[in-house]
DNA sequence: CTTCATCGATACGCTCGCGTACCGATACGC
DNA sequence: GCGTATCGGTACGCGAGCGTATCGATGAAG
């Protein structure tokens, strides 16, 4: 246990002679998500990420010893948030706001977690890179927006509807496309949030 | 196109000399059926399908042609609807009603839904045999539900909430594994739908 | 009872990806 | 500059699954 984690690449460590730029392995991630998304994690192998960007097997290999590895490498690679910054002044503002850039990144995001959706079952470190790099910072920063409006008193801290407005959000985007057979966009996801979410926690 | 769909098998046609009892075919739906759920639409092979039900791969390509095929009338074969029969008197009972029936299958159908959300992006036969088997038919039981809920008066005809409502139930189901990492029970449903549906609608 | 299509079983050639091992060439650390 | 580890590339043996073909046995239709 202790030398599996000690030989880990994880972050270029202090001192390790590898000649791929950081660039350059930005390509790989790229290339391997790219395919994710196109043909599902199954279908994706080593040997086409290889090929499509010109490396050989024998590095990726070198580098990150297995596919799920690789693969989580490549998801911690876009952990970020898409919600900070959000601060229009009234809980509603900001749930809107929330709204509708959910929507510009669902195709995108719900995609990968389309693709992801059953490998994450079977892979523990595969199953934490996604959650790091698609849920929690968005949850987190959703949290920040409604316990901003509490504190101002737009809504009660006990609300009920209170603990459901991420799983709503999060939801809508993912129930859509099996719905109704397209994607959630923002339009749609700002209308949701003013028909359902906002009545809920009783703003206008 | 007019061939083709007369040498489909579909459903046992009038003069067809198949030794397999309906019996005998569900065994084999049930069995890829399960092994989608546990190894992914991907991974499950006409071959192993074969072994584990005793019958030979010739079988299933002389019956089904391709495996798409094949999955396609499986999902068929479990056409059904878990929200038929309620009607409990108020639009809040049947809600609840339906919040913990789905609950109660959540685990199976969100895990196959999962296995075959993204195979089904690419094969339009799949994603239809998907639709008709999981989706339409709940839907059409919860708008019947929330019609009725108009009738009476319990809620109005225009509430925005009520195109949502099975977008709401339909998409926390299928975000809670993600989000929290457990499936969502009959428990976390309904109290869902406590907290957040039924507010919504204006309902206590 | 006869006929014959379908049954389960098995074998075949083929493609694909795996993971490893080698190869010069090259760029990094000293 | 000089070693040397890593680079891109290629080749290898291996196993899995595909879809087809062929076999004797069997059960349904007439």
């Amino acid at each position: 246990m202790t030398s599996q984690a000690a030989e880990r690449p994880e972050t270029v460590g202090t001192s390790r002679r590898s000649k791929i730029t950081p660039e350059r392995e930005q390509e790989f991630f790229d290339a391997v998500l790219n395919q994710i998304r196109e043909c599902g994690y199954d279908a994706v192998t080593m040997e086409k990420v290889a090929a499509s960007t010109r490396c050989s097997k024998s590095t990726l290999y070198r580098q990150w010893r297995t596919k799920p590895r690789f693969v989580a490498a490549a998801l911690r690679s876009r952990r970020q948030t898409r919600f900070t910054g959000i601060d229009t002044g009234t809980l509603a503002g900001d749930l809107r706001e929330a709204a509708r850039r959910a929507g510009e990144w669902a195709v995108k995001d719900t995609t990968l977690l389309q693709a992801l959706g059953h490998a994450v079952t079977r892979d523990r470190e595969l199953a934490q890179a996604l959650r790091e790099a698609l849920v929690e910072p968005e949850i987190a920063a959703l949290d920040e927006i409604l316990r901003r409006g509490v504190e101002r008193g737009e809504v009660a801290w006990d609300n009920p509807a209170l603990d459901y407005v991420p799983a709503q959000i999060f939801g809508v985007l993912r129930a859509r496309p099996v719905l109704e057979g397209e994607d959630a966009d923002p339009d749609y996801l700002v209308r949701f949030v003013e028909a359902a979410v906002l009545p809920a926690l009783s703003l206008p």
